[in-house]
RNA sequence: GCCGGCGUAGCUCAAUUGGCAGAGCACCAUACUUGUAAUAUGGGGGUUAUGGGUUCAAGUCCCAUCGUCGGCUCCA
């Protein structure tokens, strides 16, 4: 995969259907506006730039002589509600450019926007516009700010209990990294004081389960400085969890036509010149590193290693479709700023593959991509997820390729997706740079959507590594590779999963499946039987021998969202039976070991989500 | 990389205006032998992230570095 899937979650990014111009909206957008207004008046000499609506709340960037902090945020929210309270009208009216240059003398960055407004092109957000818009402003109470709307009418709509005040950060101007640092002030607004208390305790349930905080508690990973940032140390459980996954997923490759290859984890700086990523992308690569006068880098991707395989022998169409498939590790230089968890870091493993396919081909191993993908969606429980077409965008020329190419393989994609009934959108622009792409997006517990594999059209690398194969017409061909990675990357997908189950992993996934909890010391010989029982088919089990009492440890087990607790005492042992209890709370009672044996056997050969 | 916040025992957090670095949990020891979410008592544990500086005196103030959090930018 070269192609980077998207590492933040993409709430935001997309805005709910219905949403711009609804109530809530001009709500949001005349409380950014009723800021700026406190914002001026707490700071004379601020210069505003823009604040628009946003998916959970609104924006407004300042540029002010200090930065602000919490107690800022408190008094501007207090000016905001009083404002709010006064009741004052939202008026619109249309103006010219002299006339809004007038108005908007001493805010340099609202003339910046005037001049764009007046040239047409673009509009207040730098967004590509048709023409030249009709100016206006909309003014409430002391203050008037340069704006299409639309508003409430007054501000007796806006609940004044329902709004508040959440952070600040650094934005740039016009998103411009080489331009001025202002200062955004995020806040929120919802109708009514309920709604806003719901989105806080939403935000508190995320926060509860940021895989951050779960992944260090549940000991599957961890991190040190001594190793370097963004570089994850795997413990054991974290291991066991991603190496379940990988030979889910490794089996499910082997079935459907996939050949493991293993490459190594540097590659001579000459290999990405020739896959042109170097020129293109040497800014995210870690430097060369100098072995006896030679250059070697630290792999990006995979993809031109498994090139190199392609080429270590003559091919014929007989050959095709050549898919191999290879867990992948990368390092990738990130900026430090953006670092986070496990998802986005600087060394991670692709679930990765490439498939050399001929033209003819290609469809069919498409629709068998996606196939592959939504089977292991659907084992992971993964049911809500909805996939994007990226398409290139075709008044932008940073793509590679003969648009005829390009349009036929996009037509193979959307054709594709059509054939297997794939609930999916068109995204123009998002193409990779080589090819279009087919992403998928993944809707977890809470709502949020991710990022998550990837499916890659790709017309570039076979010609710039001169790829051939020997056709049947006993003429040589060039193949298409197909790029794909269903997890996307397995530190990311461990990230999603943690946060989706809250820690609490089906069966199959448990680093541990069931602790054994005597009730006294004399009944750990006996548990130490069973489990050797239980580990004999394959179960993942402990003994908890501790000197804590039963009560304590059941307490401490199901905190670590261990699926089952297997409690056994005087009854349990004389009757060759443990007390099952779950993660859940729920007390199933004592039941014949080999009771308790097939019944999780079956729960984990079918990956089912189930307990019981 | 940029802007801002934060960094005290393994974890969660205390420590007036600069004035002897503490608690709970965890850990270790001893006793208790327990039937479904914390048994009791005792003990050890710190160069207050690191390195400089100001001061009679720094966890507290200043500078730098590292890490981390919220954003921005970037993301093959």
């Amino acid at each position: 995969m070269c192609e980077s899937f998207s590492h933040q979650p993409l709430l935001g990014a997309i805005m709910s259907e219905g949403y711009v111009g609804s109530k809530l909206y001009r709500i949001r957008h005349s409380c950014a506006h009723i800021m700026a207004q406190a914002v001026l008046e707490y700071f004379p000499e601020a210069r505003i730039a823009i604040g628009p609506p946003i998916e959970d709340g609104f924006y407004y960037d300042f540029g002010l002589p200090r930065p602000l902090t919490e107690d800022d945020l408190a008094q501007i929210e207090a000016r905001m509600k009083a404002i709010i309270k006064a009741k004052v009208p939202f008026t619109r009216r249309e103006v010219s450019a002299a006339e809004a240059r007038q108005i908007f003398a001493s805010q340099p960055f609202k003339l910046e926007l005037i001049d764009g407004l007046e040239k047409g092109g673009m509009d207040e957000y730098g967004n590509k516009t048709a023409e030249a818009p009709v100016i206006s402003t909309y003014r409430q109470d002391t203050f008037e700010d340069l704006c299409r709307g639309p508003h409430v009418e007054n501000s007796r709509e806006i609940d004044p209990s329902a709004i508040k005040l959440m952070s600040v950060a650094g934005a740039y101007w016009r998103g411009d990294a080489e331009r001025e640092q202002l200062q955004r002030i995020y806040g929120t607004a919802f109708e009514s004081k309920a709604e806003l208390e719901d989105y806080l305790r939403r935000l508190e349930e995320a926060k509860a389960r940021d895989h951050r905080k779960l992944g260090v508690e549940l000991g599957l990973f961890t991190f040190s400085s001594l190793v370097g940032k963004g570089l994850p140390l795997w413990k054991p459980k974290g291991a066991i969890l991603r190496d379940t996954l990988e030979r889910f997923l490794r089996q499910a490759q082997l079935d459907a036509g996939y050949l493991p290859v293993v490459t190594p984890h540097i590659g001579k700086l000459d290999l990405y010149h020739t896959s042109g990523h170097y020129e293109k992308y040497n800014d995210s690569m870690y430097k060369p590193i100098d072995v006896d006068g030679e250059e070697f880098m630290l792999k990006p991707m995979n993809c031109p290693h498994h090139i190199e395989i392609y080429k270590s022998e003559p091919r014929s169409f007989r050959d095709l479709p050549l898919r191999l498939a290879e867990f992948g590790t990368v390092y990738r230089y990130e900026q430090s700023g953006e670092l986070t968890g496990l998802t986005r870091v600087r060394g991670f493993t692709v679930d990765d593959a490439h498939l050399f396919v001929s033209p003819e081909q290609l469809e069919e191993e498409f629709i068998a991509v996606v196939k592959l993908i939504q089977y292991i969606f659907e084992v992971m429980g993964f049911t809500d997820f909805r996939a994007r077409v990226g398409t290139r965008d075709p008044l932008k020329d940073k793509y590679v390729g003969d648009p005829a190419l390009w349009d036929q393989a996009t037509k193979a994609i959307i054709d594709a997706a059509d054939k297997v009934g794939l609930n999916y959108f068109v995204a123009e622009g998002e193409a990779a740079f080589y090819g279009p792409k087919l992403d998928f997006i993944f809707r977890d517990v809470l709502k949020r959507e991710w990022q998550l594999g990837t499916v890659q059209v790709d017309y570039n690398l076979p010609q710039r590594f001169q790829l051939e194969y020997m056709g049947s017409d006993n003429q040589p061909h060039r193949p298409i590779m197909i790029h794909r990675a269903p997890f996307g990357s397995m530190e990311r997908f461990v990230g999603i999963l943690i946060e989706h189950f809250a820690g609490a992993f089906p069966v199959w996934l448990a680093p541990l499946q069931a602790v054994l909890i005597p009730v006294a010391d004399r009944h750990v010989e006996y548990l130490q039987g069973v489990a050797k029982r239980l580990r004999a088919v394959g179960l993942r089990v402990q003994v908890d021998d501790g000197k804590e009492r039963m009560n304590n440890k059941i307490r401490l087990w199901q905190g670590q969202k261990v699926p089952y607790m297997l409690v056994a005492g005087d009854r349990d042992a004389e009757a060759g039976a443990v007390s099952v209890r779950l993660r859940t709370n729920e007390d199933l009672g004592a039941m014949p070991v080999e009771d308790f044996i097939n019944k999780v056997r079956a729960i984990v050969e079918n990956k089912s989500q189930a307990l019981v």
